[in-house]
Parts: structure tokens; C-alpha cells; sequence
RNA sequence: GGGCACUUAGCUCAGCGGUAGAGCACUGCUUUCACACGGCAGGGGUCACAGGUUCAAAUCCUGUAGUGCCCACCA
């Protein structure tokens, strides 16, 4: 064995660790073993968009936790690592870094620009993820923006066209107008804010008025008929005929519907082209015609139809005057300008201050509009029962997640928009015809032209004059949605790089993913597998919580709470952040807590010193341990205690596997430290300190000693070292025998059940002892004396109750000699009754007298049992 | 408005039908002999509240309140 270092050189080691893990390739999914013992992770590419966030470390840890166990066990784990580079997020990084906006710069210009800035920030993310000890494999590292990601991504593309899943379609879209684009149901926040219910007054065709509430004014003139309950009491009297919209003087329908609200504002609401999504399903189930008067930058139009036959207006010259008016502002200038025009004429009559939650874009915050153009929608609302049903066959942990996902499906209102006005993502692999007979026909690429631009490249057999170019890109999520088939390169049996691989790979073992994404990435990679083929993406889902401030409160920027985890690193040690996050169970939000931090600070440096101890012990010893449970069988590991403590140890391996092979790791870790602290360090180490070191001792039983030290320090240490890996693949080395410097890391490391020594050997005898050395240091404890203070008489009494059935000492008899020494007892003997005047404790001039009254009723049972 | 989760010692959490637990913090003691970044002992909780089931409830059921999140509505 090698030399053991005095201290534990933190951040050399790491260092160490991570070279050698590269040199040994380590953490490689190896093609050779058979395919029932792959165990295939679907990882989280990362967007790159700046920041790294405790949350990165929170949540990848967890995985990486599970990842280390699964191989240690023996499973073949595939877990590979990719960077999802391209999309909004990306180009808002870019913009800023560059100062520049993406929109005034042409596409090639601009993805130029993010090719430049991406590898900086992927730097970022591949030092903290090496730090952090993920046992990826690297050299699978991959970029969503890769010529090979945009060909797998297109190939998606391709299926689901051809299978009509995917479809190109004019319709009413959720639009940024802020970033131009297009965005999915996904992208929609919300924010609250003071808005103003306007009361304003419409005409009535052959006279009168009716009353409407609005908190959008602007959007008058895009109204298309005027909505009424049922049960209002003006029902009867307004369906059917015509209102008269004010300024713009429009004809518009009054149309009975029981989504409008008798209770809320006047009862009475216009429907707008559009002013949200119920307006779009008015739209759509009264067959109203559609009005648009805001273009896509969220400005009021000049060219507004006024007076044609679909658009009707009693008063066509005051109708322009109002469009006159309005032209070019922004939606909030609008309705400003629109309720001065209102209140001038007495029709604005009313209005109160309203608390508004408002749909807003996620990334750049724009209250969004919904504007009419193509796009290009995946089919989703068709098919919401399968989707459920998959998510029923996926196992969620924890399983509560799982309603997240239902919930999300069943109130999906939107197909899945993937098209982006934008230019760094992957292109959408069209064109559109102009020839002569087909004009506006959609011209696919093939899938042996892929990766294709369709700004740069043609489709076959077309002329450059023949076809008009597709701009827009994909979402980045489009893309992010197929990682597991990003990694083995093949999307289904008929579009692929490689299928044998993927269908060994596919369908994966686990994905790992944070909850606020349950409606996003989760979601959507379930979708493309089902719309692949028919399948799950993986049998398990995992489910991280959130990283919060230590005041419970969600890290921000703004509130200054933000932690720098590559700081965290430094201060703390890798090892430490990990335990921190290894204490926290899936699903959890967890406080980065200083305590815990700690607790795992104390952890790193007990198991170094406790294993030195046993090094000490050991390295000069000549013995060769083989299991557990053959030097027990074997006659090696004779002494009762030693028994007993592998058969803790024994109990432990077993908790441990169950509840890592549950996803339980938390509980596997609290196991696995219960052990370490209490039995083994406060107690097994105490006891065995006089038989490994201490001259004079039987032969035999210091051997016994010496084996049931090698066996429980080396595997407490693989135990650990999911969660602790830099300083467990330290320790680990330091006990490796010449010749044999395997990682402890290793495929199939871990301990093996099998080869422990029964679970609970000798328990009785060992809790017995365990309640004698409790009750001596609380009686040197009581006292006030040193724990080493030497005791010069220790009497042990069985339980008034048990006093007939016989002597203790002989029950205890093989363990006499520990038990004096531990308790630095100079005479140990047995009484059947405290003698005369000792009361349990006392004191004498110098002299410790020290009486224990001890049950030892499980002792005499198992002893007569067995 | 619907759903989910949580509410246990000052703090962070475990326990989930059978005498209240851990770590940190607090108090006292303890330092040649692995570790003072240690050890030992101790104080501290009517397990949010109210009902119910049970021989027995922190644990199961019902309801209430608070916190967080998801979804929907938002004229």
C-alpha cells in the first residue's frame, strides 16, 4: 500500500482524479458487453446563454449521483453530454455581447457571430461539469447547432411531414413582438400588473346603445362582433342584431355565448381578431371574420380595409380618420390615444382600476399579440390521449411529477409552433415552388441533402428562379427534443445515421431534467417519440427541485441572492457541493444551507482521518483479504465483534442498494453515514484500537481484526463514492494493492450483497456492548472527566428482572478484553447486584468506580436461540 | 377557480400505524496515543389546527388554515 499523505491536498487531487478518469476512459459505454446491461441517459444539453447557476450544480449532480451508482453496480452506462447552442436564448446572448441585433444583419453574418461567441460560454459549462466530477463520457460531447444535430434534426422534420404530423398552416399564432417571431405555448409567462376596464359605449343598429368593458381599446377596430351570455337580462332584446363600434363605425354581429361572463364588466364583450385566445376560439366557432389591425411588431397598421364588403362601416371618412390617427403607435401609445378619441366624444363611460395577468413572451418579457401568419405546426391537440398514455407507461420520480405533465397536456390549446423568424437555429428544410402549375407547392429536401440551408442551398432538380427560399428556423426546442436521438444519431427505422445503435439504445434508461421544463422538454420529447415511433423516449423520468437562497427565497439577479457555483466549488470542494446535494431526494427544492455544507465538510475530513487510522494499521500487515464473507466462513474473521460490525455493514449495503436502485439515493446516503458515524468511527474504531496496535494480543484475533478493518473502511469508501468521488478514489488508491489501481468508480464495484457477511451477526451481543460503552462515557461524561480517564473497577449487573437467568459474563465473555479496554477499565467484572454504596456511579479519592445495570434479555435470547 | 406538494426541535430535514429522530445551533465536559474541521453528555418538540377511524395516529381518512409550485381564467 502506498504512503499515507498527512493531509488531504484538495485541490491537487481533483485535479488528479479528473486526468486519470480521462487517461482510463473511464465513464465509455463499452459496445462489446451485451445489451441488457446498457444503461442509456438522456442528458440535458445546457443552453448556452451565459451564466452558470447553482441550480446546474444542483440538479446535474443529482444525475451524475445516480449515474455513478448504476455503474458501479455493473450496469453499462451511456452518458454522454451536449450543448444546446442554437436558438433565442443564444441569439439574445450574442446580441448583447456583440451589440448588435440580429434582425438588421443578414443570416449568415449573424450565425457567424454565434459561432464566435458559443465556445466561450460552452468553456464555461465543460469546466464546471469537469469540476463538478460528471462522469460523462466526453468524447460524445455534441452541439445542437452541429452539422450532424441539424441532420438528425431535420430528419425529424422529414418523418413527421411525410406522416402529416407536421403541417404548414395560416393560422392565428402566439407572436413576440418584440423578438419578431413566432413562439409555442410553452414560451407563455405571466406577469401581473394595474390595467384599466374601460367602459365603452357601442351603437345599435336603428338606434340605442350597449355597453362593453374592455382593457384593450385599441384593438376596437378589430372587433368582430359583440358577445353575450345567455342569461343576461338584455339577451333577448341585442342577440341577433347588429352593434355599431365606435370611431370606426363598424357593423359587427351581437352573437350569444355562454363563455362571456354576465357578471364581470358589463356582461357585454367584444371579440377582436385578436385580443386573446378565447377570441381565436369565437373566431373559430361563430365563423367571424377575421380584422387584423396590428402588424408584427406590435404597431396599429395604416393600411386597415375600412369599407370593403367583409369590413363594413357606416362612416367610412371617420373610420380613416380614427386608422389616420392610430397608424404606426405601439399597442400602449394606441390605447392611450384610443381612449382620449373615446372620452373627446362622451363614449368612454366609465372605468376602473383592474388587477391584469397578462401573457407575456418568457424570453423577452413583450406582452404578446396574436397575429396571423404561416407557420409551421407539429400536431399535438389530435393527440392528447396517446400522449397521456405514454407518460402513464414512463416512471416518473417522483411520481407526483406526473400530474404536472397531465395537467399541461390536457389544457394544451395550441398545436406546437416550431417555426422561429429568427437565424440561428437549424433551418427548416423547405422551399416553396413558383413554377408554372405548382406554385406555393411545398418542396421537401431529401433526406440524403441534409444537413440544408434553404437560404444557401436548392432543393434537387430546382432552379434558383423556380423556388422562394424558407427563412424562418426551427425552435431551439424542436431540436432539443430529440436528444435521445441526437446521440445515437437516428430517428427511427427509416431516417438515420446509425440503426443498429439506435435500436439497442432506444429507448433510453433515464432522463434527468429540472420541473420547470415538465412542459417544455419533457413534453416534447415524448411527443417527437410518439410521433416517431410509437414509443416512450425512456422508462424513467427524474425530476430535480429548485436550488434556493439559504432564505428560502428563489435565487435572482435582482434580489442579489445569486451564488457563483464555480466560488461554491472553490471554497467548498467538490466533494462537499455534492454532498449537499446528494442530502436532497428528487422532485425536493432544497436551501443551499451552511449547515449542511458543513455537515459534509465534517463528513470529507472524518473519512480521511478514519481511514488513515485504518492505513496505519494496515499498511505493515500481511494479509490477504478476500470477502467478507469468506473470511468469515473461512475462520479469518473470527472475533464476535468483528462479526458483528460486517454484519451492520452487511445491513447497510443492502439499504444502500435498495434505495439507490429506487432512484433513493438521499436515503442511501443517510444510510450509508449512520453506519460510518456511529457504528464504525464513535464505536467500532474505539473498540478495535487495542487488538490492531496494542502489544500482546492473540494472534488470531488481531488478525481477525486487521481483515474486518480492510473490509469495512474499503467498502464504506466505494459506498461513498457516488457522492464523494474526488476523495473516495483517493482513499481508494491509497488501499489498492500493487499492480491493481482500478478506479473505484469501476463497472460492477460495487459492494456486492453476496459478498458480505451476514446481515445482523452477532447484533444482540454488539448492542450489548454498544449500551456498556454508552454507559460508561456517560458516566465519565457526568463526571466530568476525560473520556481516557482510567476506571479502576467496572461491575456489570443484569436487570433486576434477569438476575436468575444467569451470569452475563458469560455471554459477554469472548468480548471481556475489548470491553476493558475501550473503557480504560483496569478490573471488569460481573455481579448480580451493584455493591453495597456504589448507586450506579460515584467517585473515591482517585478512584473511578464505575456499576452499569444492563438488560441483557436479547443477548440471553439469541445466545439460547442460537 | 382546479390540481399537486409541503407544514415535525431555533434552522435544514428524515420518520409515514406501535414509547418523538439526525445534523447544525445552544449548554457542560473532554486535548500526547486517526480526527478540536474531533469526541462524549445534556437541554429543547402537546409532530399547523379541528374532527374521525383504530386497542394504538406525527404516521390513515375528512375538513380548515398557511406556504410553494403547476394549470386554467383573466372583457
Amino acid at each position: 500500500m502506498k504512503a499515507f499523505p498527512e493531509k488531504y491536498q484538495r485541490p491537487e487531487t481533483e485535479k488528479e482524479c479528473r486526468r486519470r478518469w480521462a487517461a482510463d476512459d473511464a465513464f465509455k459505454w463499452d459496445p462489446s458487453l451485451p445489451p441488457a446491461s446498457d444503461y442509456v441517459i438522456d442528458t440535458p444539453p445546457p443552453t448556452v446563454s451565459g451564466t452558470l447557476h447553482v441550480g446546474h450544480v444542483y440538479s446535474y449532480t443529482q444525475a451524475d449521483i445516480i449515474a455513478r451508482y448504476f455503474r458501479m453496480s455493473g450496469r453499462n452506462v451511456l452518458y454522454p453530454i451536449g450543448w444546446d447552442d442554437n436558438g433565442l436564448p443564444t441569439e439574445r446572448l450574442v446580441e448583447k455581447v456583440k451589440k448588435v441585433r440580429g434582425r438588421d444583419m443578414n443570416r449568415a453574418e449573424f450565425v457567424r457571430l454565434c459561432r464566435e461567441v458559443i465556445p466561450t460560454y460552452e468553456a464555461q459549462f465543460r469546466d464546471l461539469f469537469s469540476r463538478l466530477a460528471l462522469s460523462v463520457d466526453w468524447s460524445r460531447e455534441y452541439q445542437t447547432i452541429s452539422d450532424e444535430s441539424r441532420t438528425v434534426s431535420q430528419l425529424s422534420f422529414l418523418d413527421l411531414y411525410r406522416k402529416g404530423l407536421l403541417e404548414r398552416r395560416l393560422e392565428p399564432t402566439l407572436w413576440d413582438p418584440v423578438d419578431r417571431t413566432s413562439i409555442a405555448q410553452a414560451e407563455v409567462d405571466e406577469i401581473e400588473r394595474q390595467g384599466k376596464l374601460n367602459t365603452v359605449a357601442f351603437g345599435l343598429e336603428g338606434g340605442g346603445e350597449v355597453l362593453i368593458a374592455t382593457t384593450r381599446p385599441e384593438l376596437i377596430g378589430a372587433c368582430s362582433a359583440l358577445m353575450i351570455h345567455r342569461d343576461h337580462p338584455r339577451a333577448s332584446e341585442l342577440i341577433g342584431k347588429r352593434a355599431i363600434s365606435p370611431l370606426y363605425n363598424v357593423l359587427v354581429p351581437i352573437v350569444a355565448d355562454d363563455k362571456a361572463d354576465p357578471e364581470k364588466g358589463t356582461g357585454i364583450v367584444m371579440c377582436c381578431t385578436f385580443g386573446d385566445v378565447t377570441d381565436v376560439q369565437w373566431w373559430r366557432d361563430h365563423k367571424l371574420p377575421l380584422r387584423i389591425i396590428i402588424d408584427k411588431t406590435g404597431r396599429l397598421n395604416a393600411d386597415i380595409p375600412i369599407g370593403s364588403t367583409d369590413w363594413p362601416s357606416t362612416d367610412v371618412a371617420s373610420a380613416k380618420a380614427t386608422v389616420e390617427a392610430l397608424k404606426g403607435l405601439p399597442v400602449e401609445k394606441a390605447r392611450a390615444a384610443m381612449l382620449q378619441l373615446l372620452s373627446e366624444r362622451g363614449l368612454l363611460r366609465g372605468q376602473q382600476p383592474t388587477n391584469q395577468v397578462i401573457p407575456v413572451a418568457e424570453r423577452s418579457g413583450a406582452p404578446l399579440e396574436i397575429i396571423v401568419t404561416p407557420q409551421w405546426f407539429i400536431r399535438t391537440l389530435d393527440f392528447k390521449a396517446e400522449i397521456l398514455a405514454k407518460g402513464k407507461e414512463i416512471v416518473w420520480r417522483p411520481d407526483y411529477m406526473r400530474q404536472r405533465f397531465e395537467s399541461w397536456v390536457e389544457g394544451l390549446k395550441w398545436d406546437w409552433s416550431i417555426s422561429r423568424q429568427r437565424h440561428f437555429g437549424v433551418p427548416l428544410p423547405v422551399w416553396y415552388s413558383k413554377r408554372r402549375g405548382e406554385e406555393g407547392k411545398i418542396l421537401v429536401a431529401s433526406a440524403d441533402q441534409l444537413p440544408v440551408d434553404p437560404t444557401a442551398d436548392l432543393p434537387q432538380g430546382y432552379s434558383a428562379e423556380e423556388v422562394e427560399r424558407e427563412a424562418d428556423v426551427m425552435d431551439t426546442w424542436a431540436t432539443s427534443s430529440v436528444s435521445p436521438q441526437l446521440v445515437t444519431r437516428t430517428i427511427n427505422e427509416d431516417y438515420g445515421l446509425d440503426l443498429p445503435v439506435h435500436r439497442r439504445l432506444f429507448p433510453m434508461a433515464m432522463r434527468p431534467q429540472a420541473h420547470e421544463i415538465i412542459r417544455t422538454w419533457a413534453f416534447y420529447t415524448i411527443v417527437k417519440a410518439l410521433h416517431h415511433q410509437a414509443t416512450i423516449p425512456w422508462r424513467n423520468i427524474c425530476i430535480s427541485g429548485w436550488c434556493l437562497a439559504s432564505d428560502g427565497a428563489k435565487m435572482s439577479k435582482s434580489k442579489g441572492n445569486v451564488i457563483d457555483p464555480i466560488k461554491l466549488l472553490d471554497e467548498n470542494g467538490t466533494d462537499v457541493v455534492r454532498y449537499w446535494t446528494g442530502t436532497s431526494r428528487l422532485g425536493n427544492d432544497t436551501v443551499l444551507s451552511p449547515n449542511t455544507l458543513n455537515q459534509g465538510k465534517r463528513l470529507v475530513t472524518k473519512l480521511w482521518n478514519a481511514a488513515r487510522l485504518a492505513h496505519l494499521s494496515l499498511q505493515n500487515a500481511e494479509i490477504s483479504p478476500t470477502t467478507p464473507a469468506q473470511d468469515v466462513r473461512g475462520g479469518v474473521i473470527v472475533h464476535p465483534l468483528d462479526q458483528w460490525l460486517l454484519g451492520c455493514l452487511a445491513d447497510t449495503v443492502g439499504k444502500a442498494t435498495e434505495s439507490f436502485e429506487a432512484y433513493e439515493y438521499a436515503d442511501a446516503l443517510r444510510g450509508i453515514e449512520d453506519f460510518f458515524w456511529r457504528i464504525y468511527c464513535d464505536n467500532y474504531l474505539e473498540l478495535v484500537k487495542s487488538r490492531t496496535r496494542f502489544e500482546g494480543k492473540p494472534a488470531a484475533a488481531q488478525l481477525s481484526a486487521l481483515h474486518t478493518l480492510y473490509h469495512a473502511t474499503t467498502t464504506v469508501i466505494r459506498l461513498f463514492s457516488p457522492f464523494l468521488p474526488y476523495v473516495c478514489e483517493t482513499l481508494n488508491d491509497l488501499f489498492a494493492r500493487e499492480g491493481s489501481a482500478k478506479t473505484v468508480h469501476g463497472r460492477g464495484n460495487w459492494p456486492k450483497l453476496a459478498d458480505q457477511a451476514d446481515a445482523g451477526l452477532n447484533r444482540e451481543l454488539g448492542e450489548t456492548v454498544l449500551e456498556i460503552i454508552g454507559g460508561v462515557r456517560k458516566v465519565k461524561s457526568e463526571l466530568g472527566v476525560s473520556l481516557r480517564a482510567p476506571v479502576s473497577s467496572l461491575v456489570i449487573t443484569s436487570e433486576p428482572s434477569r438476575q436468575n437467568s444467569g451470569e452475563p459474563g458469560a455471554l459477554l465473555a469472548p468480548v471481556l478484553g475489548d470491553l476493558k479496554d475501550v473503557a480504560m477499565a483496569q478490573e471488569l467484572r460481573f455481579a448480580a447486584a451493584a455493591p453495597e454504596g456504589w448507586a450506579g456511579t460515584l467517585t473515591a479519592n482517585q478512584e473511578l468506580r464505575v456499576s452499569l445495570t444492563i438488560d441483557t434479555a436479547a443477548l440471553e435470547k439469541a445466545k439460547a436461540g442460537g
